[in-house]
RNA sequence: CGGGGUAUAGCGCAGUUGGUAGCGCGCCACGUUCGGGACGUGGAGGCCGGGCGUUCGAGUCGCCCUACCCCGACCA
């Protein structure tokens, strides 16, 4: 058996390269470049939504759907927006099948041709200003704080498994506002609700800032981001906040009366995240046993093991831990007892790893004995023995230190891995030796920029908030630059 | 859309100079096991991606498709 465990550690420790998960998380499908996301895989999606979902109803937003279908001309409105998303699309030309004449299945009727093609929605953008044009006419119907969880579809030419599928899924939230000053505060507030949700939830550090303007959304006047290191040296871009000035409000002529009576273009935001958070997590904490999830989004925290062989030594241990499982449940640890006889312990330790549970309470005839229990943390895999009076205790404080260390580590591997550069052959150097963040000067430019991208793949994935302002010459043409910023491979 | 690769059991793979298909894991049954993926014995499971060709005979050789993976281009 060790044989097994052996090649299955070392394939699943591939992750970082294919996120070829083993742990029920997510398989291609039939459908190119789209995923199946398996039932545990998707649990740990409904964890994030409901911990967002009440970020954002605490910051005053509230759901709402618009339709997956998006009419064409819609695009044509915003020409920078036209540019980012005319392109990889879905189009829908056709609103019937046939039977084929020739008894072969069915085959698309060329007489169902739609007036007008229809866009499976890459963003929301469009449909939903078009759609507030007819709810906003006065200041007093401002501002308008709507969220929505949905699918959308960009035809991406090469898809990655949970970064960058044809089909996502995500939220998109779009804010209307009387004034720029109120939009640019949402703007910001919405990266600081996704920053407080990837460190506090998720366990993963990031750093907020702002887009070059060659990364920027298109049709933002500015893109606010945050961008988190994973494991192999990669950044990854998290979750986005952008500002879209008066550029939707103008397509789509959507106006309102002021309180001094004057006509004026409303202000606009959109912020989301996606599916891609989950790969997020996958890449930032798992190791060669398999997933490591911040217990705060686990949808299993505690796993209860029974040791036993006989039916009467079963019984005798699956009362306790039925007692332990009560105990933890009425605490509001969301827990599972595996009493299933079809599984040997050493065979579940390894599933429940594999799969992250942060907590491992294993029981068997010996601490009947002795009034204990074996308690295994997921992060360090230690393991150590415990009085049956000490369980809660024990348990919330594992699953406290659990949230907190992965949190740590994941902060000391970006601290290590951030390296500060001042020349270009350094930049390089960096880049290609050992990866991760480097803090460089730039002139600002978006020449200089696709230069440097051109030559060694590495673009701006941030320029933080707390951007470190001082004098310097940019790395790469040694022109004047008012301040660092941090450059990356990106995936 | 370029460049490279792969396609054989649920999964991972082998299959020699062409002779009609095998291994490991998993699955099923029984027994012994059960504190880190147990072991034995016996089973079930295949249109060898699709098509056409060469041949007495094709998983194997040739041509044409198709799908997927990797590397680019593209990408909120």
């Amino acid at each position: 058996m060790a044989k097994e465990l052996t090649s299955r550690a070392t394939d699943y420790s591939q992750w970082y390269n294919d996120l070829v998960i083993k742990a029920d998380m997510a398989e291609s499908s039939a459908v190119r470049g789209c995923m199946v996301i398996k039932p545990y895989g998707y649990s740990i999606w409904e964890k994030m939504q409901a911990s967002l979902d009440k970020m954002f109803k605490d910051t005053g937003h509230t759901n709402a759907y618009f339709p997956l279908f998006i009419p064409k001309s819609f695009f044509s409105k915003e020409a920078s927006h036209v540019e980012g998303f005319a392109k990889e699309c879905a189009v829908v030309t056709h609103y019937r099948l046939k039977n084929d004449p020739n008894g072969k299945g069915v085959v698309v009727d060329s007489e169902a041709k739609l007036e007008e093609e229809l866009i499976v929605r890459p963003t929301s953008e469009t449909i939903i200003w078009n759609t507030y044009k007819g709810w906003i006419q006065s200041y007093r119907d401002l501002p308008i704080l709507v969220n929505q969880w949905a699918n959308v579809v960009r035809w991406e030419m090469r898809t990655r498994l949970f970064l960058r599928t044809a089909e996502f899924l995500w939220q998109e939230g779009h804010t209307a506002h009387a004034t720029r000053e109120e939009a640019e505060i949402e703007t910001r507030k919405m990266i600081d609700v996704y920053a407080d949700f990837a460190e506090n939830y998720m366990a993963i550090p990031v750093i907020k800032g702002h887009k070059s303007a060659n990364e920027r959304f298109a049709g933002a006047l500015d893109t606010l981001c945050i961008e988190a290191l994973m494991q192999d040296g990669k950044a990854l871009q998290c979750g986005t906040s952008h500002f879209l000035g008066q550029n939707f409000a103008k397509a789509f002529d959507v106006k309102f009366q002021s309180k001094q009576g004057v006509q004026e273009y409303v202000w606009a935001t959109s912020w989301g995240v996606s599916t891609r958070l989950i790969g997020a997590l996958i890449m930032a904490h798992s190791d060669d046993n398999g997933l490591v999830l911040p217990p705060k989004l686990a949808p299993l925290q505690v796993v209860i093991v029974p040791i036993y062989k006989t039916d009467e030594e079963f019984k005798k241990v699956a009362e306790k831990a039925n007692e332990i499982f009560s105990m933890l449940k009425a605490n509001g640890i969301s827990v599972k007892f595996d009493d299933r006889d079809t599984h040997k312990p050493g065979w579940k330790f390894n599933e429940y790893e594999l799969k992250g549970v942060p907590v491992r309470i294993a029981i068997g005839p010996k601490d009947l004995e002795n009034g204990t229990v074996e308690i295994a943390r997921r992060d360090t895999l230690e393991k150590k023995s415990y009085a049956a009076t000490e369980i809660l205790d024990t348990v919330k404080f594992l699953l406290g230190d659990i949230q907190k260390n992965l949190y740590n580590k994941a902060l000391a591997y970006r601290k290590a891995n951030t390296t500060e550069v001042n020349s270009w052959e350094e930049f390089k150097k960096v880049l290609e030796e050992k990866g991760g963040f480097i803090s460089a000067h730039w002139d600002g430019t978006s020449e200089t920029e696709e230069k440097i991208k051109e030559e060694t793949k590495a673009t701006i994935r941030v320029i933080p908030f707390d951007q470190k302002k001082e004098g310097g010459k940019c790395v790469y043409t040694g022109k004047p630059s008012e301040g660092r910023v941090l450059f990356a491979k990106a995936y």
